[in-house]
DNA sequence: CAATGGATGATACTCAGTTTCATGACCGAG
DNA sequence: CTCGGTCATGAAACTGAGTATCATCCATTG
């Protein structure tokens, strides 16, 4: 998995030299400048130096080619989703977010490339909306296994998973529209947004300026870290 | 709408005989016998007594045989909201989900036998999460026009249209399933919830600095203080 | 050297969706 | 009745995505 040299066949979406780098360049280049229906494999393979067969083999169709690792983002979600408990739950969830969003963040000009293709290419828009109900339905599965059985409890992990999505979405589309200067404050005003909504609620009095909150809660002290961190 | 006759050339949905409906019928039907795809146009259109130009000019696409009217149910709903402002926001939201879940149990048996298409066939699934996003969006937007322009108030607005299309989703997919006694219970359940979230911030002000927090934990001092001092 | 296996390329095929053109039915005007 | 229009339909060819098959090449290994 980690060696190094050049053995990106596995992972389409790195960076280095090969045939798969190759690809994602000439099809970004060729879609940028001609447009994405305009723009078929035939093109983008020959523009890559390669064959269309290989251009199917390795992404299985020419929507995939532009978002490489849903996948790879979608285990690292659940994997921090899976390690934590009730207890923990909102902090894991916030958590969660910030892996995928930090994800986009890192890939930088690429992920804007990308972007201003979902927001012109309705096809590449509804492909992008498809994985986001992917994140939605895992987060959904963990809040729900967090609550009892009830049909509210239920009903409330649904609502709170399409909340986490929407909160991450809009954080992203900001940074990705260059309207956002510090996705971190962003998100974590969002999750607490979020949190605040979804939090058993606080008795919250209204405080004036230097009056007195009080807190009751049943939850341990990451999760009212969590809502205060967003003070 | 009402009219009889076999006028129902430019209603694509309608029951009456006509081409539309035998192609609807023929298509659902097939599916059925030997599955979504492996049932061809082709198949349909003859199965139809039709010719598959005919078909594709009357919808648009193969998947558009199973979703007819979500035009027609999106204006509904935007003709709801817009028949609304802040004050009646609340009611206007709950009513626009109500005309859509009420559509989709009115046509009963149809209803279910698209969800046992839907809930087998992806390219079918992915289509309708792209309606629903449609809903959201339109939420979205006359949830945003009813606050202030702030952020937080945006993002709560993209929240709680999130919401909104979560919880009507839920209530649909339990009633398909036969899960579901009462919907017009469940969905005044849901849409309470929603509202109970997101209805009345009971005047949060966030804390001055130097506000007192009180938080009861069964934790001694000094563990609190390590873990806020961690903030 | 021979054999094996993985990666690639070439080709042909299916099918969705588009476009173009021809046909035929209906209808009002002369 | 006939001409000239429109509109719904049908027929056929075309593009392009995705699949399947087979041949080839190359590198490793015995």
């Amino acid at each position: 998995m980690t060696q190094s040299r050049d053995d990106d066949r596995r992972a389409p979406a790195a960076k280095g030299p090969g045939p798969a780098a190759a690809i994602v360049d000439a099809a970004f280049r060729l879609f940028n400048e001609f447009g994405y229906d305009e723009t078929s494999v035939d093109d983008i393979a020959s523009a890559a130096g390669v064959s269309r067969s290989s251009f199917f083999r390795l992404f299985g169709s020419k929507e995939m080619v532009i978002f490489p690792d849903h996948d790879a983002i979608l285990a690292a979600v659940e994997e921090r989703l899976a390690a934590s408990t009730q207890k923990s739950a909102i902090l894991a969830v916030s958590d969660a977010v910030r892996v995928v969003l930090f994800h986009y963040i890192a890939e930088g000009p690429l992920a804007r490339r990308r972007y201003q293709l979902t927001s012109t290419v309705p096809a590449l828009r509804e492909r992008e909306l498809i994985s986001g109900s992917r994140y939605q339905q895992l987060f959904r599965q963990y809040i729900s296994a967090w609550g009892d059985g009830t049909e509210e409890s239920e009903r409330r992990g649904e609502l709170m998973a399409a909340a986490v999505v929407a909160a991450h979405n809009r954080v992203l589309r900001r940074w990705l529209r260059e309207e956002c200067e510090d996705p971190h404050m962003e998100i974590d005003q969002a999750m607490a947004q979020v949190n605040a909504l979804f939090a058993p609620p606080p008795a919250t009095t209204p405080a004036a300026p230097g009056a007195i909150v009080v807190v009751r809660t049943d939850q341990d002290l990451e999760a009212v870290a969590e809502q205060l961190r967003s003070l």
